[in-house]
DNA sequence: ATCCGCCAATACCAACAGAGTATCATCAGA
DNA sequence: TCTGATGATACTCTGTTGGTATTGGCGGAT
C-alpha cells in the first residue's frame, strides 16, 4: 500500500531549493520584479511567489515593500551575501567535481620497481603529466609483491611491474622490451677480460637474486634463463629488491643480471657488461586493476599506448 | 498566449536542487541505497534516479557501482566534503538571517542629542543591550537638524531628540520630562548670592542659545519661557549644540538654561541653580519613521515602553 | 480632485518533476 | 544451481512550479 506521504509533510521543513536562492539574489539586485523576473526569463507573478515562500520558510522578512520602490531588509542584505557566496562555492564545487570526473584533476597512484627508473617510466610520465597538468601524480617504487598488494588493497592505482604480475583482475600492457645484461663487482676478473662473456661459462659464479616473491618473480626468469644455457648457479644470494642487488654486487658479493636500461645510471663499483648466450630479454609491464574505472587510470593507458605506438 | 516552455529548457542547465546534495551524502555515508533511503524516510528507487540525474547534471560518476559493495570514486569523495560545507553554510545563513529578521540580531543605529546623555538614555540603552545583547548598537551625538536628516536618509533609525521633532512620517515617543535649571559661570554675581533667583530678573543677562534649527529649537523653547516671564533676552549668544553652550557658559560669556539632569555631570566653571518663575520643564523624545519596520526599532521602542512605565 | 499607469499580489490552470509501487536484472554465497 | 540481496527500470500519480489573467493600491499627471 502507498504510504502516508501528509505525516511527511508535517515533519520535514520546507524544500529549501538553491532556485530560490537564485531568484532572490536577482530581485536583490535589481530591487524590482518585474525586472527581475525577465532577467530571470521568467514571469513576474511566480518569482513573487518564490519570494514569499522563501520568506515563510527563513521566517524573516527580506524585503520592504513600500509601493514605488522595494528595499532590502537588513535580513535581505545578510542574506544576498551568504547566498552569493553560497552559489559560487556551489558552482565551484561542480566544476572541481567535473574536471575531476573527467580525469583533468585528482590524484593518480602509481608505483613502480625500481629497475624502472632508469628507463622509459621517467618519459613516460613526463608525457603523462603534460597532458594532465592538474593531477596530482603520486609515485612511490615498490617491488612486486607490494605492487600486488597495493593494486588488490586499492592502495594504488597502476602499477610497473617486472616482470608482468599474474591475476585475470588486472588489466595489463606491456610497456617496453629490452636484453639483460651483467652487474659485476669492478674488481671481478671478468670485468677485466676483454674477451666477451659466455653466460655459460658462469656456472660457477655467485648470482645475487631478486626479489623471491610473488612467483613468478624476476629471480625466477633469471634463473630459467640460466637454465636455459644448461646450469643453475652454484651460488645464490637473494635480495629484496634491484637496489640492494646493486649494492651487494657493488661490494663484490657475486654479479646480477639486470635490465640493460640499468647501465644508463653508473654506480661506483658496479661494471655492466653484455654477454653471450641465451638471452630473452626482461619486460616491464603495466597493470591495473581491472574494476578501476577512474577516468586518470584509462587516460594513463592510453598515453602509454601512445607512447609505445610512437617508439616502435 | 503560452509562452513556450521547451524552449527554456534548452538553454538553463539542469533544476540544481538542494535535495540532490541532501541524498547523495546520505547514500556517501550509508554507501547503502537500501539504508540510505531508509535514513532519509523515502523508497530506494527514487533515490537511485535522484543520484544518476546528478550524476548527470555534474558530468561525473560519483559512486563505483559494484553490486555487493558501492565505493565513493574520487569525484564524489571531493563532492561529499563540499557538499557537506555548502550545506553548513546554508544552513548557518538561514539561522543568521532568521535570528536578525527576529531583532535578535543585526545592528541599530540610535543617535541622541548632546544633553541626553547625562539622563535616562544611558539606561534605557542598558536595558536595551541586556534584551538584545547581540544586536550591534552604533550611537553617536547629534543635535535636532541632523537627527531629523538622518532619519529621513535612513542613516540613523533611531532619534532621541529635545524638543520633539516634528512630521507625520515619523512614529514618536516620550521619554522622559525633567524641569529646566540654570547654569551660570562660576564667577557671576548671581552665584553668589543666597537669595532664590527669580527667572523675571534675569531680563538684562546674556542667555547662550542652542540651537537654532531646525525650527521649532530648543532655542525657541528658552525663549517662550521668558516671554512667559514677561521679557526676552537682551543679550542673545546662539551656540551649534549643548557641548558649545556649556562651553560659553563656563568661559563667563552668559547664562544658559539647561534640563535639570545636566547637573549631574559637574563642569568646572559652571554652577548649576534651580530658579523660581516659569518652568515648563523640557521632554527627551524617541523617534523613528514609521515605515521603518526593522524588527529592533520595535523592539527598541517595546523597551522604552516598559521603562517608562516602570518609572512612572 | 480625479484619473491613469505602474507594479506587486492573487487566482486559477497546465505541465512537469519527483515520490510511490511493482518488477527486473545481476551478482554473491550457500 | 538456486536463493537472497541490491540497485535499476517501468509506470502511475500528486504536489510544486511556472504560465496567463486579473486585482489592488500607490504615485504622478491632468
Amino acid at each position: 500500500m502507498r504510504k502516508n506521504r501528509v505525516m511527511k509533510k508535517g515533519l520535514g521543513r520546507a524544500t529549501l531549493e538553491f532556485k530560490r536562492l537564485k531568484y532572490f539574489i536577482a530581485v536583490a539586485e535589481e530591487l524590482h520584479f518585474g525586472r527581475a523576473a525577465a532577467r530571470l526569463e521568467m514571469a513576474q507573478p511566480p518569482l513573487s511567489r518564490q519570494i514569499a515562500t522563501l520568506e515563510k520558510e527563513i521566517g524573516a522578512q527580506l524585503f520592504d515593500r513600500a509601493r514605488s520602490q522595494i528595499r532590502l531588509t537588513e535580513a535581505g542584505a545578510v542574506l544576498l551575501d551568504r547566498a552569493r557566496d553560497i552559489l559560487d562555492d556551489l558552482d565551484s564545487a561542480y566544476r572541481e567535481v567535473e574536471l575531476i570526473g573527467r580525469g583533468g584533476a585528482g590524484r593518480l597512484r602509481v608505483a613502480f620497481v625500481g629497475s624502472a627508473t632508469h628507463g622509459v617510466l621517467p618519459s613516460l610520465i613526463k608525457s603523462y603529466r603534460s597532458h594532465y597538468p592538474h593531477v596530482d601524480l603520486s609515485l612511490s617504487s615498490m617491488n612486486n609483491a607490494e605492487l600486488e598488494r597495493g593494486l588488490i588493497q586499492r592502495d594504488i592505482d597502476i602499477a610497473v611491474a617486472r616482470p608482468s604480475l599474474q591475476g585475470d583482475e588486472f588489466r595489463s600492457m606491456a610497456l617496453h622490451h629490452e636484453p639483460l645484461i651483467l652487474a659485476l663487482p669492478d674488481n671481478s676478473a671478468l670485468a677485466g677480460q676483454s674477451l666477451p662473456i659466455k653466460l655459460a661459462d658462469l656456472d660457477k659464479e655467485t648470482f645475487v637474486l631478486y626479489p623471491r616473491r610473488p612467483r613468478p618473480s624476476f629471480a625466477d626468469h633469471i634463473l630459467k634463463v640460466c637454465e636455459g644455457e644448461g646450469f643453475t648457479p652454484a651460488d645464490q644470494i637473494f635480495a629484496q629488491d634491484y637496489q640492494t642487488a646493486i649494492s651487494l654486487v657493488s661490494v663484490g658479493v657475486g654479479l646480477a643480471m639486470v635490465p640493460k636500461s640499468v647501465s644508463n645510471s653508473p654506480r661506483a663499483g658496479v661494471l655492466y657488461r653484455s654477454y653471450e648466450g641465451n638471452n630473452p630479454g626482461t619486460s616491464l609491464t603495466v597493470h591495473a586493476r581491472r574494476d578501476n574505472r577512474k577516468p586518470q587510470v584509462l587516460q594513463f593507458f592510453d598515453i602509454i599506448e601512445k607512447y609505445t605506438r610512437k617508439r616502435t
